[in-house]
DNA sequence: AATATATTTCAACGAGTGTTGAATACAAAA
DNA sequence: TTTTGTATTCAACACTCGTTGAAATATATT
């Protein structure tokens, strides 16, 4: 088995992954994937079975490190706070932070993923499905955490809160510029360590707002 | 003149606003929106002159409409506060409930059109520049509200703090059904009363947490 | 060295893309 | 009624799309 096959497999990954992120799936041809990924064309069908697939193949690649991270980031929250509870906004911070920290850390690698993941986020196409696959189990841990955290909160509103936080989140990941014009310069929509600074506690003052009996 | 080119033009609009809302830019066809407007390929170059800039036609229809609403409840809330500073809650809503409450009134003729916006502000390729050219205007006079509300804001956290106000509101926009499920059926991403319930009381918090001195 | 298997290349398939020019139907002006 | 200019249809252009089968090459196994 050439052992160099693994390889070109990243190599398309990568590829794919970055013009993905920039501009879509339907935005984006085979052909260009593989022009970037300096390989014959039908070798995507080889290695991946469809372009579609592909896609798939993409999103799946890093999904498993984020959840670690942000799991092993909770898990350590809760075991600092043994015996009291932990504060609503140390919790937000562990469902962030490990994000924004690993795209401050290594922009190169992390920065086109995200990106996507914010597309895939507000897109009636597939928003609902991918995100509920691929990040559901994580979110529902976080919940509850939360739900210790506010005790007697009303459900809805921390659904809703979650949804208000999810948005704020993968906006900045979406990495668009649009900070860059409106604050024109000032803000940098990359600046990833000016959003670590803020976002935590932006969010948990939301959640408490609305939760806090 | 034929005087129903007016309605085929809005027809044309209708279809490519439901299409290009469900599916992108280039998820569509000029052909897909040609056969739901009803009408030859032809007339989509005939009324418009690309597809990009049928496009850019959908989004012009009707964002003059959001900014006036948005500006009005605005100066109807520095109307009522003419002695006094209007606390960030009010300014925030006149920014958020405008776009909630018509999508609430009038579901069928802003659903797509909203979920379109939501889409391009997380957009790599377009965000930036798009939103920055239909809403910065009106944006610049809000933020001057909130520099009111919030003297000795720094000016940093405020664009921050706009940017996660501007997730939040967009992914809400964007009605997945991502809440749907992981609600699992309690909250429903369509319904605008509840988030309009909610989202000024969560984001004002959010603004006073980093901009209050 | 010979065989088997995994990887890569090449060339093409049918279908569909955005777009256009010329021909036609139509309403208003003369 | 004829003329005029707008609105609509029809048929096609050159090109690109996702995908595939078969041939060629490289690696692993015997």
């Amino acid at each position: 088995m050439a052992r160099n096959a693994e390889a070109t497999r990243e190599r398309i990954l990568d590829a794919a992954e970055s013009l993905f992120a920039k501009r879509g799936f339907d935005g984006v041809t085979v052909r260009q994937i593989m022009g970037e990924a300096g390989a014959d064309v039908a070798l995507a069908y080889y290695h991946f079975k469809s372009k579609r697939d592909l896609f798939d193949a993409v999103l799946l690649r890093r999904v498993g490190t984020l959840n670690d991270l942000r799991l092993a980031a909770l898990e350590q929250v809760e075991q600092r706070h043994a015996d009291d509870q932990p504060s609503v906004e140390e919790i937000i911070a562990a469902f962030t932070e490990p994000l924004l920290q690993i795209l401050e850390d290594d922009p190169d690698e992390w920065r086109d993923y995200m990106a996507l993941i914010a597309q895939i986020n507000n897109s009636p196409e597939w928003g609902g499905e991918l995100m509920t696959r691929y990040f559901d189990p994580l979110v529902s841990r976080f919940l509850d955490a939360l739900r210790k955290a506010l005790p007697d909160c009303d459900e809805e509103d921390l659904f809703w809160s979650y949804h208000f936080l999810s948005g704020a989140l993968t906006l900045t990941f979406a990495e668009t510029g649009r900070l860059d014009n409106l604050s024109d310069g000032l803000c940098q929509s990359s600046d990833m360590e000016a959003a670590k600074a803020r976002m935590a506690r932006f969010i948990a003052a939301g959640f408490l707002a609305l939760c806090k009996k």
